[in-house]
DNA sequence: ATCAAATAGGTGAACGTTCACAACAAACGC
DNA sequence: GCGTTTGTTGTGAACGTTCACCTATTTGAT
């Protein structure tokens, strides 16, 4: 099982070069202090033999770790990826921050942990010692877990935030925060009904504890106000499942002035709101617009393709990943907060609202 | 900036417990000649402590990384993400292969690389060199890249293939290879439809380059043969896309003798004949059964749901990782193959055909 | 009782890299 | 011309762990 060195190390490299392994070292890192015929002579030697450092050996000697951990509760991630639904944020989360990544010479880690109370601090720990991850990238429910927050600032781990749009974190000034901006994507799906012609624009919102629920709740109300509609009339509760879609779109459809036009605040209820109406004879667009909140790539293959908000999901956790990384070329003090704008693509379920 | 020391060494345990630094190694590692007693007093100064091996350390003194790489083309994942489609599957492998990796104390890196000639070598060697994985784990197509494998046996690092069912492999005996039983998934979905009492089934198959397309035609076949009826009559040739999924479908039900049920080989294309269907007039499943391949999440959404057969991507990936472990530790022999059945999801898209 | 083998534990070196510091040369101020 | 700064290179130790080897102690066979 001899599994031996036939790697080629700084100290090849050097020999190779005629110099000393401080001088391969300082060429590596583009440290200053060596003269341009020195660096060039070295990095001759490192091209031809294929030189690359270990990551291990740099992580040793006190350097960064090139690894950056995007934290998942076990549980939770298991649970939706049985019952194959609501994962697909996980790949499109994974991939833009992995790309970002990759661009700097970093590795991203999905990380899965236990979150229950006295399982968290021993397994976060443990991750965090045997990895040594430069930093930590926290998705909701998790961005405002203090105890998580804790443990990492213990282990002196930076982190990113994720859609923790909140100035709440009174004594965690370490972290930086990247979030969506919900509020302008439900002014813009709005916007665009009233451009349509829409007045009657029903909204079917999310569980009151998710924060991005009532934000989105709130870009709508803010644009039928300022086109001077009455918005409470046509707003809807449900819970982001199908069913509660249902319930809703049925509700809103059932009013004695119903709405011409229905955002759904995700895909699932907006799907809902296509059968229901389907249900009671509607034809969209022609009858009835809809307008679908994430853009998962379920309703792009709906009858007809939603017009939908798009979640910049990718973009989220590679600015996170950006900043990150920004923060620890020191000197650097990059921006603690950013906010990512959502886009509105238009597909086949809207259009003007029947002629009254 | 001063980023230093606080973690908790083996040192601090050796010291803790009275013992020599080999003794806290080998109660680490469960090696033998240890007392009991000793054995116990390591591990209570290791729990009182929290201590953690450091990965890094454990890599530089020839241990294992604890690393298991999970290949990936970087332009076709980037690709497919931007158009936000295909990407399923990604989640589905990483998560299966992750929560195994999780389980034997591993961890899954997703790494993009430039499988084109020329960046290959360069960009595949630099990812090895610098994380030196225990493993990796190969996703169609580069299940059958002969230079990568050629690459990875130099970097003696051990790989599992997933999706090779061939036998092909002729000098390269360093790998296990984890396949899952198209022929047997469409054999599945033939046989429920002919216990429904079909006779004439449609088959839509996928593009000729890809092997698991030929034999998912293959199962149908022989069950149609094994019942006795005739296949080539309703055999129609796709490409898995959307738009060729509704050709083959009204090619099928132009026949004069339609099928009253017809099973396509991916999602998209189910989804296109269900359209396909509609726009004839067809009721399903009352007139017309429709099968589906891949059971990603979209096939849950349609009215009605549909009935498909279950590809164990996520158990792929996780058996890959399990035999790449096992074959770690030494004198074990695992399998060098492992085969995995589909299984059929019943919804509601099949019934009984019309009485004729 | 004697000697060989097995068991339990310890010691120093090694892994590949960077850090702190020393050494030397060149450039600069006066 | 002399001390001082600045730039360039080298040296030895350190990081945290395991490996190869060594020394006791215990066990067992004769």
């Amino acid at each position: 099982m001899a599994r031996r060195r036939l790697a080629v190390t700084i100290k090849h490299v050097a020999a190779d070069a005629g110099v000393s392994l401080q001088t391969v070292s300082r060429v590596i890192n583009n440290e200053p202090n060596v003269r341009p015929e020195m660096r060039e002579r070295v990095q001759a030697s490192i091209d031809r033999l294929g030189y690359v450092p270990s990551i291990a050996a740099q992580r040793m000697s006190g350097s960064k770790s090139y690894l950056i951990l995007a934290l998942n509760d076990r549980e939770r991630t298991i649970a939706d990826w049985r019952a194959r639904q609501g994962t697909d944020w996980v790949d499109q989360m994974l991939l833009g921050g992995m790309l970002e990544c990759a661009e700097h010479g970093y590795r991203l880690i999905f990380e899965l942990v236990d979150t229950h109370e006295d399982h968290l601090e021993r397994e976060l720990g443990a991750a965090l010692a045997a990895l040594q991850p430069d930093g930590a990238i926290l998705t909701p429910p998790h961005s405002d877990n203090q105890e998580i927050l804790r443990i990492l600032t213990r282990h002196h781990v930076p982190y990113a935030r994720i859609g923790a749009l909140g100035d709440e974190d009174g004594g965690s000034p370490a972290g930086v925060r990247v979030s969506m901006d919900d509020e302008g994507g439900a002014r813009l799906a709005t916007r665009h009904l009233i451009d349509l012609g829409h007045r009657r624009i029903g909204f079917i919102s999310g569980p009151a504890e998710y924060r991005l629920a009532g934000w989105r709740v709130d870009g709508w109300r803010a644009e039928m106000a300022a086109a001077g509609l009455d918005d409470d009339a046509w707003l809807e509760a449900g819970d982001f499942s199908y069913a509660s879609g249902a319930r809703a779109a049925r509700a809103l459809l059932a009013r004695a002035a119903p709405p011409s036009a229905i955002i759904a605040s995700n895909d699932q209820m907006a799907l809902a709101t296509i059968e229901a109406a389907r249900a009671a004879g509607l034809d969209i667009p022609r009858d009835l617009s809809v307008v679908s909140f994430d853009n998962t790539p379920l309703v792009r293959f709906t009858t007809p393709p939603l017009t939908a908000v798009d979640q910049p999901i990718a973009e989220t956790t590679a600015t996170a990943v950006r900043l990150l990384i920004e923060a620890q070329r020191e000197g650097a003090t990059p921006p603690p907060a950013a906010l990512l704008p959502m886009t509105l693509v238009t597909r086949g379920s809207t259009a003007p609202p029947p002629a009254a």
